[in-house]
DNA sequence: GAAATTATGTCAATGTTGTTGACATATTTC
DNA sequence: GAAATATGTCAACAACATTGACATAATTTC
């Protein structure tokens, strides 16, 4: 009988640990403006996905809209996020960055790239496409490919 | 001039949605027994390291003792973690497994693992080591290397 | 054009998991 | 015996998630 392989312990653990300091960085740049992981999940995919509305964002996030309201509500008071009515749809609530926001998020986002950047340096740089592909595969295969929607 | 790479949007919401997925398989199966993440890792730390001290755990999730202090009740107190004084040092609260504790962890351990192995096994088998590395090195450096404190 | 649906917001209650601060007990070390 | 250590516990609080109910404005449908 070939031997029967046990789960992987160690890119199991690895896999906690490297996210845990993945986003404990971010954190700590969050804290002085009194925000969370929730409000930088926000920022990071209004960002990425500018002028999305607000059910494109709860979908990605898979949160429900009053958890989401909170944050909102945070950024928006504080300057970091705009909502605009929509000009086809005006019940939509569309999300722009303000350039405070644009500045914040660009800052968490140079954290984590660095960070991934420093990895994949030491790793192998050619394997970035290979890792992509990993990470890719550990998703939920039903879900939406892409983390951006239509939303033009 | 040489193009300045922005950061890598693509590993950074990979990493996001995967570990999503990745923890959220196991969340289903916890919440049968009314347990949640933090209850997972105490299950996943004691199995692979048994016999650590309350200490040591804590040194390893980074949390206070009064947040490991709630849900070790909860797992004490439902049979799946046993403490036992330690022999040399009697003020210790060694942690071990029951037959129950065992078949969860097991249970939870399997799920990631063969995530883990499926999505490598799509990736590329033979990348299992550059992607172990790159998760290292996502981990703060002054961290001690293993999550595993001598302990004997 | 009235009715139904949709997009969003909001109020209230609750649960999990984290924190800080203070204090108690048992055991070991000096 | 006094001090330090390992652990436990009480209380208050914060962040972020949930469910359920209801409100408003705008769009779509009949």
């Amino acid at each position: 009988m070939p031997p029967v392989e046990g789960p992987d312990f160690e890119l199991i653990e690895l896999l906690f640990f490297a996210y845990r300091d993945f986003v404990g960085e971010p954190d700590r740049l969050l804290e002085k403006h009194g925000f969370g992981r929730a409000h930088h999940r926000v920022l990071h995919f209004v960002n990425r996905n500018e002028g999305l509305t607000v059910a494109e964002l709860l979908e990605i996030l898979e949160i429900t809209k009053q958890s989401l309201a909170r944050v909102l509500k945070d950024l928006v008071s504080g300057e970091f996020i705009e909502q605009r009515a929509g000009t086809e749809d005006r019940r939509q609530r569309r999300l722009y960055l303000t350039e405070r926001g644009r500045d914040l998020a660009e800052a968490l986002v140079g954290m984590q790239g660095r960070r991934i950047a420093r990895a994949i340096a030491k790793a192998d740089p050619a394997a970035r496409p290979v890792i992509a592909r990993f990470l890719a595969e550990l998703i939920d295969p039903q879900r939406p490919a892409s983390p951006v929607p239509e939303s033009a």
